[in-house]
RNA sequence: CGGGAUGUAGCGUAGUCUGGUUAGCGCACCUGCUUUGGGAGCAGGGGGUCGGAGGUUCGAAUCCUCUCAUCCCGACCA
């Protein structure tokens, strides 16, 4: 058991503090809300860029860059973005020394910025779809931050296409909540159920949001993800017309979608334990640590040391990449060693010390589950990919088992009340209740819809709340 | 932004109520020796604007005012 950190059965909140301390994921910046995000936590989050990025391109976008500033009339033009946003924009009323004639907001999203630029590059139908996306970090000002899952500013990706099409759009929509959807479970083991956003739910300015919900160990909903059709409405607020081929002007059809660092809190809440840090191997950027230990110098520098940087150099080419290291902190005691990575979460640790010399073999530790094997040099190329792979495996398994064990049905607001009193966990209901209806559940049991999910699309019942029927099946949990 | 709590070395804390030596201790850190396969032992050592700013007082970590930050519970959101 970890001495350092808080056990989560005790203190949720104040185990995920201690896990992304102790991991050295990030740390709190002078500005309230803000936060640095450590060198190992930015590993982690180019291993999600990376695998984000490549799908993004492998489905028709490319990347650009849209400026932080954006003129306060801008956010003004679309009446529900306004609303949505306002409240939570940063405004730059000076600058060079002088009181800026108009107020430029820093962008808490880019939607009427590309929307701008859209309208001048967009003139026929030939010039349509347009699949942009960015990298960048955007500002929206937080009452109550929390490391990774909510910070005044935060890293994120946000795509923006247009289309000449309505079914076009809402196909673009799905395809990236459905690539969101794949890497998040095949990559981060990130069991998410993806789904349509009720209306109350909705991004300010979308005609329907699409959204990837997951649920953390403590029961609880986390957003991972929203894909939105926005319809019409930025195309008319910024006048994103093109001609089409019988000649008419039309106006496009545009989509938004984005993911952000939130998910290291997700990939945290998820998979780590009392000891610390749990990183699945697809996403971890050291997946393995070899381990050199002896109290012979001369054996430790003539054969131990340059054996584990045989086998590094060896395993990173079958793995592809600089995915193992080689531990050198030889002024720590070996078992400070191991938990120093243990905490980390690097998924294995290969320890080579003098009984592995003399068998020409690794002694392997997992840190899912801690058990241990030995296996010879000559079947580790083999044998640490695999052994990856079952982590990965297990560690999806086991979250998606927790979510379906954590995910109760329910036919009545009584028995609503109960479960989430009682247990926590996804609620399955038929629901057909309005905004006003949502917030009037949410303040009875703190519970929120979290989405129609897909996966149910063409299923129908009675509204648990308002009794009508033809109710579609939505989940309802408590959300971070 | 409302309610509650907390700020003393990198981390955890004693001291605060009842003002009074040089602010103490554990872990971590540095040096040396002994150790070393799941958080080592001994010896020596370095590190503090007591969150910050004012004030009261002969004297403030301690009392008063303001302020900043963090945590928890709400309202608002990736």
């Amino acid at each position: 058991m970890a001495k350092n950190i808080t056990p989560k059965e005790q203190d949720y909140s104040q185990w995920y503090l201690d896990v992304i301390k102790v991991g050295e994921l990030a740390d709190y910046a002078p500005v309230r809300g803000c936060m640095v995000i450590r060198p190992t936590g930015f590993a982690i989050w180019e291993m999600i860029q990376k695998y984000f990025d490549d799908a993004f391109k492998e489905t028709g976008h490319v990347n650009a860059s849209f400026p932080l500033l954006i003129p306060q009339s801008f956010l003004a033009k679309e009446a529900e973005h306004v609303e949505g946003f306002a409240p939570e924009c940063a405004v730059v009323t000076h600058a060079g020394g002088e009181e800026l004639e108009e107020p430029l907001i820093i962008r808490p999203t880019s939607e009427t910025v590309i929307g701008h630029m859209y309208s001048k590059w967009i003139q026929s139908w030939r010039d349509l779809p347009i699949l942009i996306n960015q990298w960048c970090s955007v500002v929206r000002w937080e009452k109550r931050p929390r490391l990774f899952l909510r910070t005044s500013e935060f890293l994120w990706q946000e795509g923006h296409t247009a289309h000449a099409t309505k079914e076009e759009a809402i196909e673009e929509a799905e395809t990236m909540l459905e690539v969101y959807r794949r890497i998040m479970v095949d990559y981060l083991a990130l069991p998410v159920v993806i789904g349509e956003k009720t209306e109350g739910e909705r991004f300010p300015g979308a005609d329907n949001t699409y959204t990837c919900e997951t649920m953390m160990s403590d029961k609880k909903a986390l957003q991972a993800g929203t894909s939105h059709y926005l319809g019409q409405n930025f195309a008319k607020a910024f006048e994103i017309q093109f001609q089409d081929k019988d000649g008419e002007m039309r106006f496009a059809y545009t989509t938004s979608w984005g993911v952000s660092a939130r998910m290291i809190g997700a990939l945290i809440m998820t998979h780590s334990d009392n000891d610390g840090l749990v990183i699945p191997p697809r996403i971890a950027p050291t997946k393995a640590v070899i381990i050199p230990i002896s109290t012979n110098e001369s054996k430790l520098n003539d054969e131990i040391i340059p054996k584990a940087h045989e086998l590094k150099a060896l395993l990173n080419k079958v793995l592809g990449g600089r995915y193992v290291q080689v531990d050198t902190q030889f002024h720590m005691r070996p078992g400070d060693r191991f938990f120093y990575h243990l905490q980390k979460g690097v998924p294995v640790r290969l320890e080579l010390g003098e009984k592995e010399l003399e068998g020409q073999k690794l002694r392997v530790v997992r840190r899912d589950t801690g058990e241990k094997t030995d296996v010879l040099w000559s079947d580790i190329e083999t044998a640490l990919p695999k052994l990856l792979e079952d982590i990965q495996n297990s560690l999806l398994e086991r979250a998606h088992n927790f979510r379906i064990e954590n995910t109760h049905k329910v036919a009545t607001l009584d028995e609503f009340k109960k479960v989430i009193e009682e247990q926590g966990g996804f609620i399955e209901v038929y629901f057909a209740g309005t905004k006003e209806d949502e917030k009037a559940i949410k303040d009875l049991t703190g519970a929120t819809s979290r989405c129609y999910p897909l996966e149910y699309e063409n299923e129908r019942g009675k509204c648990f709340y308002t009794g009508k029927e033809g109710a579609r099946k939505s989940i309802f949990a408590k959300a971070y």
